[in-house]
DNA sequence: TGAATAGTGTCTGTAAGACAATATTCC
DNA sequence: GGAATATTGTCTTACAGACACTATTCA
């Protein structure tokens, strides 16, 4: 009467060609083999610190990826969900630069703009679009979009970023303004973004101390 | 080796005597029989939709409330904070006001100012702090604290309670403004609240379509 | 009428956005 | 020099908070 299963899913997101994208695995078991669907995977009690260990280990094993940003998302449970029974699915949600996932070469990593999303297996649909509403909603007031935006970028760059997310157009002169009240960026000095025939922008990287911790904003952008 | 504990745990809040407190019951059986904890329960598989369900129930049968304010917090898991296993508690939040508490005449409910807590069993401690933690910063731009206000109440008595959870005194003239702007509270029209030797204050309530969801301020009281 | 609190009008300073001027690069 | 984009300066407007004035009740 209490058997529940337990698993956690993960909703690896990143930016590519300006376009917010999720990254999906065909399943390699029953029930929906070969579907493309979110990594996920049982909690191992034996050797599972929490649930968070259990999400890094499930992306570590799935697509050798190591996220510098996880966050736990929500849990979703019920009858229906699983064929399998009765389950629950901790989800968490993970930023990475389109670099991390090239760079894992996990050939069977496929990413879907999140707009232009398939029916998915379980209710991954909807856990995927809680992640991008949070992700979006998170993304007026705080840093979290530097962490799609790889090492190292130039603030017109990440300004770039932040309206993907945002999906609209930000004032120059305001959102400089903000990233320096944030505080979280620190200046490549004598480095450059790879420049046309322009003026080519200083690049900057997170200061260490926000490499795992989100800064907020009073006011949003 | 996947055997894991399945389990809700409810943070109830109010706010008396302009502070917050929560609600503990006295545990009916082991572990930590007697001591006052977070209402919680398993999920009973047979019987509940979701977890959500599972937690309104537990709400239901341990302090006889419905409440007008429910919303997933966060899961806690692992293999240390419950001595039965490895286990994960899905946390839920609601609020109510003082007065439904009284209603549902339950003497076992004790409540604790949230910042004079004591130790708790479990790790209920850390997810009665998360549960501040998220319903003060959630106070700072949504309609969230008029749950807690109960039915009906007056600006001036709306503006103490947002007070009590932001912890600083806020400008009147602003924090009318903003509430005006959130649209979420109709006058009820006649009816003041029961004053001293003054004029007495205009009564409002949550319009009917505001009840069960939030209004979020674009930008903060 | 005086005390007490509710509710509103208005002014001021701050911050956000618009606009534009300057800077730096490659051709 | 011209094109393109980066970076900074400045002006205008909108909004938050301060202050104070009016309103309403009871003693």
């Amino acid at each position: 009467m209490n058997q529940v299963i337990c698993t956690v899913d993960l909703v690896l997101l990143t930016l590519q060609a300006g376009e917010l994208q999720v990254a999906l695995l065909k399943r390699d078991r029953e029930p929906f083999k070969d579907v493309p669907a979110l990594p996920g995977g049982f909690i191992h009690a034996d050797e599972d610190g929490d649930a968070r260990f259990a999400a890094l280990r499930v992306l570590r094993e799935k697509t050798h990826i190591a996220t510098p940003y996880l966050e736990q998302l929500a849990t979703f449970s019920g009858p229906a969900r699983d064929p399998r029974g009765w389950s629950v699915s901790i989800a968490y949600y993970a930023l990475v630069s389109i670099d991390v996932i090239q760079q894992a070469r996990q050939d069977q990593v496929q990413l879907i703009p999140v707009d232009k999303l398939m029916p998915l297996p379980f209710d991954h649909k909807s856990i995927v679009d809680t992640a991008v509403a949070r992700l979006r909603s998170k993304s007026q007031y705080s840093s979290l979009p530097c962490y799609l935006a790889g090492e190292s970028f130039t603030l017109p760059q990440l300004q770039r970023v932040y309206e993907a997310l945002m999906g609209e157009a930000l004032n120059k002169v305001s959102f400089r303004r903000k990233m320096n009240e944030m505080g979280m960026l620190e200046e490549l000095d004598g480095q450059f973004g790879a420049a046309g025939a322009h003026r080519p922008a200083q690049l900057y990287r997170l200061k260490q101390e926000y490499k795992e911790s989100l800064t907020l904003l009073e006011r949003g952008l």
